[in-house]
DNA sequence: ACCAATTTTACAAAACCATGACAACTAAAC
DNA sequence: GTTTAGTTGTCATGGTTTTGTAAAATTGGT
């Protein structure tokens, strides 16, 4: 069942939904504050995430759009305070996916939640499967097969392979490649991205020398030709 | 000022909402179902719409995913009614861009407004879509195509392009491609913009030595037919 | 220590761009 | 209508930047 991670400061409210959501079958996580939310957040990759707005600190404004600056595709609820018209607003500025104002009913939290899920269910799955001619690539189980035969990709070419696919035939720039593929901490030189690129094609095209697929763009980077 | 189109069936809500927005500087329209709604929103091309959900005959989602269908870009926010969860998601499936529900204050109302019209407005200046002939230019992603076969252009071209274009008819000297498209530190010759424009022409015109779109001004420099 | 994956390095190849020469063209004066 | 001065089209060329990729070096896991 999917995990749910909330991220809430008072413990009354803390508790009552990781029981609600628990009776429901989902898995929760919890963080009593915005800074241990972003750090589970970002190594445990919960399905959902249930963001207080008011907490002391680094606030759910702030927590979410790290989120979203780390390139983090998690859903992300935002729960406010009645009263806080304006942020909702700002709420969907900063990339949150859906809100709920407190105070809430269970059945209210519950359908939204379920919503929720099912929409980026939706968007995920169709993002995992993924043809280029012959060769028929499903990022989410990391398995490439040409007809029968299995075609080994590696990590790092699944990663930008699903950048390549997500950016739906936009160039992607080495920047953007690194940033995504490899985080924000790490630097390997821009010279990197372009050997992967290099093996993905040695895999993935019938004539590495002049691809179908996976176009070079001078000066920016490269594009998945859809 | 905008001009916001309200579909609405109940007369009391109808006027309200005209009024609110009206006080608030908006030019306001109106219409009492989806039919001549949507007729309305052809003809008139409103900046925004407010599209109630239920509605008899042709109800909310119908009218948006037939303003869609008809390749509006027109932003619309539906207007729900408290319990019915499930619209939300289903309406921004349906194309909608945002929603409210009701009841809903005044202020936040406005504040949608306002926010949904800023979001819009910033993405129509960008000035991102082009279509000359039988050829697709999107300036912002950097892709060109000609029905489904993708156009080569540089990113000197597509900078070209996008000034020519922001200019809509108007000459652009060839000193300003210089001052634009180059910057202000490099001084090439003059000339050089006219190699460009002719590899444009090359890719563009369907035949180069008359060309459709991209005239020459002369003693001026250039101008992108509209 | 071994092996696969990853990163760096280095050099060759390709793409892109600027230039200048000259032909073709335009506009206006004669 | 011709002439002429100025403007534009286009080509070949060479320089610069960017990319391809093989091979060597490094990393990380078992």
């Amino acid at each position: 069942m999917e995990r749910i991670l909330i991220i809430e400061d008072e413990a009354p409210m803390r508790t009552a939904l990781a029981d609600l959501l628990t009776a429901e079958g989902y898995r929760t996580l919890t963080a009593a504050d915005g800074e241990s939310g972003l750090k589970r957040a970002l190594a445990e990759k919960p399905d959902l995430i249930l963001l207080d707005v008011m907490m002391p600190k680094l606030d759910g404004f702030a927590v979410c759009s790290e989120l979203r600056r780390l390139a983090h595709e998690v859903p992300v609820m935002l729960l406010t305070a009645k009263g806080q018209i304006e942020d909702r607003v700002h709420g969907l500025d900063v990339g949150a996916d859906d809100y709920v104002i407190k105070p809430f009913s269970s059945e209210e939290l519950l359908a939204r939640v379920r919503a929720l899920l099912r929409r980026v269910e939706r968007k995920a799955r169709a993002l995992t499967q993924l043809k280029l001619g012959e060769i028929e690539i499903d990022l989410a189980r990391q398995i490439a097969t040409r007809g029968r035969q299995p075609v080994h990709l590696t990590a790092k070419e699944f990663a930008m392979l699903r950048l390549l696919a997500e950016a739906a035939g936009e160039p992607v720039s080495r920047e953007r490649f690194l940033d995504v593929v490899w985080g924000y901490g790490a630097f390997p030189t821009t010279r990197t991205v372009d050997n992967h690129i290099a093996s993905l094609r040695a895999k993935l095209e019938s004539d590495p020398d002049s691809p179908r697929w996976i176009k070079t763009v001078h000066g920016v980077g490269y594009k998945l030709e859809p």
